[in-house]
DNA sequence: ACATACATACCGACTGATTGGTATAAACTG
DNA sequence: CAGTTTATACCAATCAGTCGGTATGTATGT
């Protein structure tokens, strides 16, 4: 994957340089707005550079999912969450997780994928299947801690492992649109407090849980 | 509503269709990637006539998102979830009615600030903060019923009823993208599921509620 | 009654800037 | 040298926005 290169030594090739590019000005513009020329200008390349690594502006599109896809694998499974011994202490510990990152920016702590497939779900179906590909896949890591957790307690409930990881998923990514409202990451924290409470309740001993 | 007047010919014609046009071409492609000439074509009127309504393309973003605000207050105003004369089951029809209506095209239920305000938190001021006030507009009306519910019971809770409030409209929001991720509204509706079994738990008698 | 003056609603050809993408050559690497 | 990567110049298409013009209705003064 990484060539040396000794042409620009110090900064990385163009390709990833172009990636990084698109996971900041994406998040900051959306996917439409966001121009090649911008993509070149921030990464330092020209015209000639892009087109060669990406036949189109889709396809960087494609990439940069797939790019924020092995990114973020990395970050989450590196981790401190998955260390306590109880399951659902790793569920919660996950969740705790989510919130202390929601820190900086907006852009700096907003999802890419979940912003990029706003805007393509309809036109570009190859960077919706990636940016879906990238939150399922997220979502399915967290179904083994869930599983456990259920197992672990011996409760019978009426909804599945998979359902809970996606609402997870789904929480966070409202947060981050309210979020981007009104430009306070508070609002964006205090959602992902309910999650906890509600995950928490979820567990708790003689709840009653029939939600029809 | 009303009819034309002599001093106004056909008044509201272009104008609503323009913004009637808006409110699912935006919904489908988002906003950078919907073109004027798109809404003209849709609405069935020539650019001239846009422009003689709205001074920009940003303009024309505000005025959709005054007019879903119009909208939807009417459409929620008219729904039938607060007949119940309980105020806790007056705000799980709530939930019920919103899981009710995910219903048909994407483009159809999807909320169209929630898709605006993406694209436009950082390059379009005006248009962020009209979504803004449409979300939390919206989320303050379930406030009365979620701070009567709590009085009812007698709880003490560690949360505000604006907090849960909001959490519901960022669920649903979240909810929204997992569907646009995978074509399939069922994701969407499993969250707002979730989303109605925690405030099902929240209001439970004796239960511990600690998220911290 | 009638002309003048003005306001509103809309039309559609046009424009300057910008877009994604191409052509081709130069520079570097092994 | 041969192959890969990057640079520069360019293009056709498209974009938001402009502008002169038409049609219709209203207000006012005489």
């Amino acid at each position: 994957m990484a060539r040396p290169t000794k042409h620009q030594p110090e900064r990385g090739d163009a390709r990833v340089r172009l990636l990084e590019a698109a996971r900041s000005v994406i998040r900051a513009k959306g996917f439409a707005a966001t121009t090649v020329d911008d993509l070149c200008a921030v990464a330092g390349v020209t015209k000639g550079a892009f087109f060669h690594h990406f036949p189109s502006k889709e396809a960087l599109g494609v990439a940069a999912a797939a790019f924020w896809t092995e990114t973020t694998t990395a970050f989450f499974e590196a981790a401190p969450y998955h260390q306590p011994a109880d399951p659902l202490d790793r569920v919660l510990a996950y969740v705790d997780f989510r919130k202390s990152i929601i820190e900086g920016d907006l852009a700096e702590f907003t999802c890419l994928v979940g912003t990029m497939v706003q805007e393509a779900y309809g036109s570009h179906p190859a960077i919706r299947d990636a940016c879906a590909a990238s939150i399922f896949g997220h979502a399915a890591t967290l179904e083994p801690d869930i599983a456990a957790a259920i197992q672990a307690r011996g409760l019978v409930v009426d909804w599945t492992p998979a359902s809970l990881a996606r609402h997870t998923q789904a929480v966070l990514q409202g947060a981050f649109i309210l979020a981007k409202a009104t430009g306070d990451r508070a609002v964006a924290v205090e959602s992902v407090e309910h999650l906890k409470r509600y995950i928490a309740l979820l567990f708790q001993p003689n709840a009653a849980q029939t939600a029809h």
